[in-house]
DNA sequence: CAGAATCGTGCGAATTTTCGCAACTAGCCA
DNA sequence: TGGCTAGTTGCGAAAATTCGCACGATTCTG
């Protein structure tokens, strides 16, 4: 399992023009096979069971160069830690309410219009990968 | 000047519901006194000047608390420290470019259709106040 | 292939943010 | 009034995140 995480965060990596070296292999290899909303702390405690001498700064380091090269997403659900996760095929969103905590599920088509209008508008392109939207849901109100 | 931004930081606080407590309106007055994106450290700085004996974590609940009530906004502009502002009669938003950090004010006219869509179709009330959007401005495409 | 420039990393320190706790306050009710 | 309760704060420590630096590895150039 890890070996089939580490080959395709190998071609991930080769795919973007990034050099896959170890300690990015270990990194990305641990958010595929985390496969949720991984914290840094989850990512480097996986990674370090196949590279223990993986240093802290070099997790968040390479999950922000991820993030720049749009190969994972970072989003802030609220609790005090940014999560990260692969960049989904079909991208989504997430309603989390700030009364109860839930958390909805938000297709992308609607943030697509946005996306559009903000192109046509100014030109430029978003990257709009993961949102997350605090607010209250209709129990809450 | 300070005067009566802590006069609108009270009246402020008690038409929330908050209880103005000295550091309370020390905290909102200096958030409305440097009327920009301030960080943590700016706003205990300047409220440090009226109340020497302000501790930051309190400011940092503070804030937390009057984003919970949506008095103020939180964003994160990309670099790695968090800004807070009062919430704009007229809400904005930021279209930030990855490539050259340009940052061009968005309308909320463009997001509140997508407020509109995540209202009808799950019934949820959503607080975008301030989004920051990252991306490529036309001439870093 | 040598040398230079760039990139990536570990390390430790600094900075930012959160947390637990004990003391203090304000409001409430008998 | 007097005490109960919930809310607020300062303090210090812990946790999360960023930064600077020096070293080794990789790429580039000629």
């Amino acid at each position: 399992m890890q070996r089939a995480a580490e080959r395709i965060a190998n071609d991930e990596l080769k795919r973007s023009g990034l050099r896959a070296t170890a300690p990015r292999v270990a990194v990305l290899a641990a958010l595929i096979q985390q496969d949720g909303h991984s914290s840094a702390d989850d990512v480097l405690c996986l990674a370090q069971e196949r590279l223990p001498e993986l240093n802290r700064s070099t997790v968040y380091r390479t999950l922000e160069r991820l993030r720049d090269h749009r190969i994972v997403s970072e989003t802030d659900l609220g609790d005090g830690v940014r999560r990260f996760e692969m960049v989904a095929a079909v991208p989504h969103h997430h309603l989390i309410c700030t009364g109860c905590g839930a958390m909805i599920e938000l297709s992308d088509s609607a943030v697509d219009a946005l996306r559009r209008e903000i192109e046509s508008e100014h030109g430029f392109r978003s990257d709009i990968d993961h949102l997350a939207i605090f607010g209250r849901c209709p129990h809450c109100r």
